[in-house]
DNA sequence: CATAATTAGTTACAAATGAAACTATTTCAA
DNA sequence: TTGAAATAGTTTCATTTGTAACTAATTATG
C-alpha cells in the first residue's frame, strides 16, 4: 500500500492545502484567523450564542472558542454579555464592525468554495456531500469501537 | 451561509476527526505520531530516500522531517547514510524493527481505511477519489491566483 | 437544605509547530 | 578557477496548541 492512496493521508493532505490558501488569504486582506473567521460566520448566522454553543457548531474545543472570543473582544468585532439564566455562560453578539468584517469576508469566501469545486459536476458534488456526511458518521462509530 | 455548508470547512472537520482516531491508535498500541507512521510508510513503499524525497510525498515540510527523522532513529526503526554523491544529503533505511513496526500496523491501517468506507458503494468511492484529485489541482491552482 | 457532582469557562504549563536564520555543500557563471 | 547563488538539512526562537488543573456557578442527591 501506498500513503497517497490512504484516505485518511488523502483527506488531510487535501484538507491542508485548501486550508493554507484561505489562512493565507484571510490573515493578508483582513488581519483575521480561521478560528475566528468561523466564530463570526457562525455568529453572522444566529447570534446571541455562549461559548459552549458555539464550540459545538465550530469543531472547536472549549480552550479555542475561549481565545478566539478575547481575541475577537479586545478587537471589537464582538461584545459579550452574562447569561440571564446562568452565570457562569455569557452571550456572544456581533458589533457594527464585526457584522461589517464579516459581510465583506463572507462573499469572497463562497465565491472562493465556488471556483474550488468548478471542476466538479452537479452530481459530482452531490456524492461528494453524501460521502463526506456518511464518512463523518462511521468516523464517529469507529471512534468508539476498540482497535 | 452556514459554516456547516462550506466545504473547506466540511473537509477540516471530517478529516481532523479521521485524523484524531488514527492518531490515538497510533500512539497508544505502537507509541509513533502520525508523522513517524507516514515516513516509516513511505520508506516501506521505497527504501533508501532521502529527505528532500520524503517531503515530497509526505505533505510534511523540511523541517518536520528532520525532526521526525531524528525520532526515528532514536528508537532504532531507521539508519542514515551519507549520500555517495551529496554530502550533504542522507538516505534513510528501515531497520528490522522499523520494517517490523511498519509491518504490524500497516494492515491496521489498511482495515480502518476499509471500516471507514465500508459504507459508501463502489461508485461512491470512485467518485470520491475523483473530487480528491480533481479539488487538488483546483486547490493548487486557485494558490497562485491573486484573490 | 447542605453538600457532592457536574458544568461553563479560564488559566497555566508543556509540547508541537512554523518562520527565519544558520551551516555545510554543491552548482552556476563570469 | 573562484566567488555568488542555490540547495540539503538543522537549529533557534516565538507562536500555537492541547492537556490538565483551576475557579465559579449550577444541578442533583441524600
Amino acid at each position: 500500500m501506498q500513503l497517497k492512496k490512504f484516505l485518511p493521508y488523502q483527506l488531510s493532505a487535501l484538507s491542508n492545502k485548501i486550508s493554507q490558501g484561505i489562512a493565507k488569504y484571510y490573515r493578508e486582506q483582513h488581519d483575521i484567523t480561521v478560528s475566528e473567521w468561523r466564530v463570526l460566520a457562525i455568529l453572522s448566522d444566529v447570534n446571541h450564542q455562549t461559548a459552549k454553543e458555539l464550540t459545538e457548531h465550530s469543531q472547536m474545543d472549549k480552550v479555542k472558542i475561549s481565545r478566539t472570543m478575547k481575541l475577537l473582544e479586545s478587537k471589537g468585532l464582538i461584545t459579550e454579555r452574562t447569561c440571564k439564566d446562568d452565570a457562569r455562560a455569557r452571550r456572544y453578539n456581533l458589533t457594527i464592525n464585526g457584522r461589517q468584517l464579516i459581510n465583506e469576508v463572507k462573499p469572497k469566501a463562497i465565491d472562493f468554495e465556488k471556483r474550488l469545486i468548478s471542476t466538479l459536476t452537479e452530481g459530482e458534488i452531490s456524492i461528494l456531500q453524501k460521502c463526506i456526511s456518511t464518512l463523518n458518521q462511521q468516523a464517529d462509530k469507529l471512534k468508539q469501537e476498540k482497535p
